[in-house]
DNA sequence: GCAAGATAGTTTGACTCCCTACTGTTGGGA
DNA sequence: TCCCAACAGTAGGGAGTCAAACTATCTTGC
């Protein structure tokens, strides 16, 4: 029953006078601390960045090409015949999202998806000679993308923030 | 002849006879060295692990609070009287995406809205006590969670990782 | 063999988010 | 005074995500 119609707010209360309080810096306080605020933030504006690039990109015009793609590509790339449940692990997304991102993608031209013959449960990914040239412009914003990262973290900080990342993901995963 | 009943899909292509190809694991190629890439696997992690404790507690049953909302309840709590926009900023989310969740907590009793008399286009918000109590029930799950964080990364070197993050933040946001 | 449970992939529904366009308000010039 | 650009907040649409339920297939134990 979600009374959802034209006028369902619940009145913006009342009326109050009020200077500005806060309104040029927000203070954070003990989110300031936390790692979990800092990451999500970092990731957030890490994924912004890579996405305007990719925008940047006329030969990708209209591909609607997204950050995930590319480690969606990668990943076929890098182990041809992969299946879907085994993609989705990597890509660290449900298996069910990746569903109409493979049929889009193989609809494209740029993925392979064949039945096992030993498994017909299973779909062996491969990526097409198309598809094979779309990674490799990926993986070259990518790797432009994460030399800007290097130069902004530190190319002596880098092994030592990849290592606590992965530490995050291996004890919380 | 199994008629495989209705077949929207645009076939699933052919049949190939392949054996197991990394059905393990996935090898990341290039990706394993991207800080990126590690980024968002590290956050989603967090995020999940955030939600689970979350979701473990039975005072908040039904309440369906998600991390998000930690945020949005602290930053209110720190700095009363903010306005939609710079609590969106402080959120990392657009203004549109604060509106549904200011009306569901302004209806819920946790949040409250008053117009500004100098000026009428903004809101000042202010958490009610039953908003101040929830915020301190989640500030409580957050010290836990960044506790767990805490642990994993070492104290020590946590300065220096949450320096990394806010760098990456500052240099591409 | 064959039933029972596991597994791969899909479908569906709800939810969150962004983006764009819109309304109402403010404030600064012609 | 009257415009009009800038701003706060909202509405609507579209994309992407997860979780749960479902189908098809494989595996195991009897």
């Amino acid at each position: 029953m979600a009374e959802r119609g034209t006028r369902p707010r619940p009145e913006p209360d009342d009326i109050e006078t009020t200077g500005s309080p806060a309104d040029g810096e927000v203070w954070l306080g003990m989110l300031g601390d936390f790692i979990g605020f800092h990451l999500r933030l970092a990731q957030e504006a890490s994924y912004q960045a890579f996405f305007q690039r990719i925008a940047r990109d006329e030969g990708l015009e209209g591909l609607n090409i997204k950050p995930g793609h590319l480690t969606f590509m990668a990943l076929i790339a890098e182990n041809p015949g992969i299946t879907q449940t085994a993609l989705s692990r990597g890509c660290g997304r449900d298996k069910s999202s990746l569903t109409p991102m493979v049929e889009d993608f193989v609809r494209r031209g740029y993925v392979k998806k064949r039945r096992l013959l030993n498994d017909r449960r299973s779909y062996a990914l491969t990526l097409t000679p198309a598809g094979e040239e779309l990674s490799r412009t990926l993986s070259a914003h990518a790797r432009a993308h994460d030399d800007e990262l290097d130069r902004i973290v530190g190319i002596d900080a880098k092994p030592e923030l990849i290592r606590l990342l992965r530490r995050i993901k291996m004890s919380l995963g």
